[in-house]
DNA sequence: GATCAAGGCCAT
DNA sequence: ATGGCCTTGATC
């Protein structure tokens, strides 16, 4: 069992990696983490997700916590377990100085071979030992290559050959100059799985080598990375050599195993019928009709989408076990053994790579177990593996259905996704490539119509009629596109439909709302307004709408000051932490990988909105189930919003000559370069511009109306609330209702009485959250929700 | 409530 | 280890 602790100020725990990655949080998940995070104080601690999870689930027979779970981490383990009498988890763990062996030897052995190394070779003789071959260590015929098997908690199941064992801890230190270790297994069947090469030639053997890494200490003994050793049969090198390249990436997948995803090669799959089908003449939906579902991987009957395609039963279980339990097999072939229903079973290796290159999803395999559900798009997406939904049609009450799903893939031989040094990685490899069609939540569009009509009263009154970035041009078109009996129930659409009814101003004749005598600024001017005039007017108006969400006299504030209230909200753990990400600037030139950078600033400031939701003065008024359908909903729109907000609030007035134009050319920049170096690629201008350019500009309308409103830390604090509470989802709940209440009556009293001047400000503030959610929703829709990682940074 | 795609169970 | 069937839970 792991129990590795959350450190805020170390980053994330890599077990919470998915939280992020899955981009559309789950709720349980965030329900576990609000469930597991204690606040005490100024310090955050957690169980670990894993931990979390594992007391959930009552198999918990995986190996070291470990299984299930995708780790970015690499483990310390590099054997598991194999069968037939090798003991399970048979860990052998360098100690602190010792080397530590990469991925082969995580590999899973199959069966007892006759003859099985594992070991540690070198060439030359190690240092001191010239001439005199110490127990254990064999001179090939071929090369001068050294054997020193390390196994010894395995070495009773396999027969050394009289080799001795020596512990690892003996080879330390023994690598001197001239000496150059290959770590590796050998397979059964004459196959060798290395981690490192160059590798010597050993009998009836050819070396694949590839990507030489740097890293330091492996460059000075002359390490590479992993590499597949195959028996040559009847295979030219040419062949094996054309082979190699084209089975490059799904190697480097398979090999290095952590099972850290690099990336593999898809091919279009096949149209099932194309080949086979008589159905010549009809055209493809009805094809697709009469057709059964067939399994992209064997051909046999399919269950539906798995994992990304259409599969069987049987290889939707073999990918996932093989996932979950990081399986890492050989074959016994040349590596193209035919799977078909009736071969599929015989060769694991070539099963799996099919799987890969058909396009299965490794993401789409959980890491937390969580069941049921289904996986958003983004996981989907964030390998470009598209599909069509597919219609089944119901037969005697079966699954099975009588369509042939298409699988889209973005093209063939594609990667799907590349390592980060890849120079031919562009903004929407990672992120998604069209931002049009971006459908906006349903529950937007009430608002939209609303407050577009009081837009142009907003804007005329303030100049700001700038759509030449697009916003108001995309609001309009969404005006258009959307129909009006849409939902109506977010706050946004209360306030601003009763604003308009009214055709009202948001009262300005308000009396002071505070009381005297506290010694804020804000409370100074305040008053013991119970505001007659005020309940009057409402009641005259009659509207429920007003009464619930404008009216000051509330029930549940009737008796409450105001500054309190936000008061209290500013005593909260600053959730500008989340603007002002110093991760950013270290992760980036870190050499990790683009994905793994971006999961953990992601998954920080999950954490950080886990944290700040806990410290919420309001967080046991409600059900952590309702705090974690409004997180999971919200994060990302809270995020948007402080991203937005930053400036505004941290900044002098020194921002107030600041223009639009320059605002966004500052956005713009500041996005390229850290995408630059993101990526490790010069992105072009115009290619930034078309596939970020309009949400930027979005992005930029709002931060640029938070500037020129001043807008203040109090509006701030009362804003992100609103929005997380602006929770369109659940069932009417009257202590929901009276938390909204609360802060949006909060607002509303602070800016009539600090801003006296400007009737329009709370609408108008209100106002800008719609814009948010919707850039928020095309950022998280796009893929592109780091963006705000970067403008923060 | 139905659907669908995850994970789990368990006979083989 | 496999794969058919079941349960689960998010989404339609």
């Amino acid at each position: 069992m792991m129990g590795s602790e959350m450190q805020f100020a170390e980053g994330v725990d890599v077990q919470n990696i998915s939280l992020f990655q899955d981009l559309k949080l789950k709720r349980r998940r965030v329900k576990d983490l609000l469930a597991s995070v204690t606040v005490t104080n100024d310090i955050v601690c957690t169980k670990s997700y894993s931990e979390a999870d594992s007391d959930r689930h009552s198999d918990n027979s995986s190996e070291s916590g470990e299984s299930g779970y995708i780790s970015f981490a690499s483990s310390s383990s590099f054997l598991e377990k194999g069968r037939k009498g090798i003991k399970e988890n048979a860990l052998i763990k360098a100690e602190s100085n010792a080397l530590i062996l990469p991925p082969p030897f995580h590999g899973q052995i199959e069966g007892v071979p006759n003859t099985m190394h594992v070991g540690v070779a070198y060439l030359g003789i190690p240092d001191g030992q010239s001439g005199n071959a110490p127990n254990g260590i064999q001179n090939l015929d071929t090369v001068k290559m050294g054997l020193m098997p390390v196994v010894t908690s395995i070495s009773e199941s396999i027969p050394m050959n009289g080799m001795a064992s020596i512990p690892l801890s003996t080879m330390v230190g023994k690598m001197g100059s001239g000496l150059q270790p290959v770590f590796f297994t050998t397979m059964p069947s004459g196959f060798i799985m290395t981690s490192s090469g160059p590798v010597p030639v050993m009998k009836s053997t050819v070396i694949s080598n590839k990507d030489i890494k740097t890293n330091e200490k492996t460059q000075q003994q002359n390490v590479s990375t992993p590499s597949v050793i195959c028996r040559q049969d009847s295979f030219s090198e040419e062949d094996q050599q054309k082979k190699r390249e084209l089975e490059a990436d799904f190697i480097e997948h398979y090999t290095n195993g952590t099972f850290m995803y690099h990336g593999h090669i898809t091919f279009q799959p096949p149209i099932s019928t194309t080949s086979k089908s008589p159905m010549v003449g009809i055209n493809t939906e009805e094809r697709c009709q009469l057709e059964p579902m067939v399994c992209a991987i064997c051909n046999d009957k399919a269950t539906g989408l798995h994992y990304g395609i259409i599969t069987c039963e049987g290889c939707k279980g073999f990918f996932k076990r093989t996932v979950q339990n990081k399986r890492v097999y050989t074959c016994v072939g040349s590596g193209d053994c035919e799977i078909n229903k009736v071969q599929r079973n015989r060769c694991q290796f070539c099963r799996f790579k099919k799987c890969l290159q058909m396009g299965m999803v490794l993401a789409a395999v959980r890491e937390d177990r969580m069941p049921g559900g289904r996986n958003s798009g983004a996981v989907y997406n964030l390998y470009k593996v598209k599909y069509k939904k597919h219609k089944r049609n119901s037969q005697s009450g079966k699954v099975y259905k009588q369509k042939v799903a298409r699988i889209h893939m973005e093209s063939s031989h594609q990667m799907i996704m590349e390592p980060v040094s890849s120079k031919s990685q562009t903004i929407a490899s990672f992120t998604a490539s069209s931002a049009s069609h971006v459908p906006i939540p349903s529950c937007y569009s009430g608002l939209q119509s609303s407050y577009s009509q009081i837009r142009g009263r907003v804007e005329k009154k303030e100049g700001l009629n700038n759509n030449s970035h697009g916003l108001h041009d995309s609001v309009d078109r969404h005006d258009k596109e959307r129909n009006e009996n849409s939902s109506e129930s977010g706050i946004f659409c209360k306030v601003l439909r009763e604003l308009e009814s009214h055709q009202c101003e948001v009262p300005q004749v308000m009396d002071k709302v505070f009381d005297e005598g506290t010694d804020t600024k804000v409370a100074k001017s305040a008053s013991n307004h119970t505001s007659c005039q005020y309940v009057n007017e409402v009641e005259i108006r009659d509207s429920s709408y007003f009464e619930k969400f404008v009216s000051p006299t509330h029930v549940c504030l009737k008796e409450s000051k105001t500054y309190s209230v936000i008061s209290e909200l500013l005593h909260c753990d600053s959730m500008l932490d989340i603007a002002n990400l110093h991760e950013v600037k270290n992760f980036i030139g870190s050499g990790k990988a683009v994905t793994e950078v971006l999961c953990r600033l992601g998954d920080e400031i999950v954490m950080k909105l886990v944290h700040w939701t806990k410290q919420l003065p309001f967080y046991s008024e409600l059900t952590t189930d309702i705090h974690s359908q409004m997180l999971s909903d919200k994060w990302h729109e809270l995020l948007l919003l402080i991203t937005t907000a930053y400036k505004a609030v941290t900044s002098s007035n020194d921002m107030e000559n600041l223009t639009y134009e320059e605002l966004y050319a500052e956005n713009f920049t500041k996005l390229q370069m850290y995408l630059n170096y993101m990526f490790s690629k010069d992105f072009e201008l115009e290619q930034l511009q078309a596939e970020v350019g309009e949400t930027i500009g979005k992005i930029t309308h709002v931060m640029f109306r938070f500037i020129q409103m001043h807008l203040t830390k109090e509006e701030f604090a009362c804003l992100q609330v609103i929005l997380l509470l602006n929770y369109t989802g659940a069932t009417p709940n009257k202590q929901l209702e009276c938390v909204q209440d609360r802060y949006s009556t909060a607002l509303q009293d602070f800016i009539r009485e600090q801003f006296s001047a400007e009737p329009n400000r709370y609408g108008e503030l209100l106002l800008l959250l719609p814009h948010i959610q919707i850039a928020s929703a095309l950022l998280l829709q796009n893929k592109m929700i780091y963006i705000p990682f970067f403008l923060n940074a």
